[in-house]
DNA sequence: AGTAATTTGTTCGTATGTATC
DNA sequence: AGATACATACGAACAAATTAC
């Protein structure tokens, strides 16, 4: 794991999560996989110990900075670089 | 939106949210709905902008009034009109 | 061809912490 | 002290469509 979500801070964990995500999709860790597709939110809940609302949120997170999106049923992939709005706080 | 929530008045909101959908219930507003199905707790935050808790306590509300049943995981339904305990101030 | 597993969507229940009035 | 209100977080259960075997 990359990167872990710290149960004691003030941030939310759902912005922790999102946060790491981001780094991870920056990073390019996702680019060799087929249709950029993101890891599952069972196992994303399993990786980062998260309830699943909790790793939802992180999504729809990821979503509004139009980096990533959904399709119900076929989950969660990469958006094109020049589609991304720039995420706040950086 | 039929009627909005007075984010100033003394009125707490919960009790605003609950006159409003009682007014939209008695208007029959529901009556052709399959099983008279009421919005689900997050459609009723999103249209009158109002946290799920707020949510939640004007529909217990509506509940005590005895015109509304709520069932875990399926949502909140209306009563028989001849089940309902007279709301008070009418 | 068919069944089981996977995956997102939706829904209510509950609890905690914070802030305000 | 208590009521109101928001945000966060976990849990549990069901639906529906797709995917895997």
């Amino acid at each position: 794991m990359p990167q872990e979500i710290d149960h004691w801070s003030a941030v939310p964990k759902y912005r922790q999560l999102a946060a790491i995500l981001r780094g991870r999709i920056e990073a390019g860790e996702f680019d060799d996989v087929p249709d950029g597709k993101l890891p599952s939110e069972a196992s994303l809940m399993k990786d980062y110990g998260l309830a699943r609302n909790t790793v939802r949120q992180a999504m729809g997170v990821l979503r509004d900075w139009g980096m990533v999106e959904t399709v119900p049923l076929r989950g969660s992939r990469l958006r094109p670089r020049e589609q991304w709005d720039a995420p706040a706080g950086e």
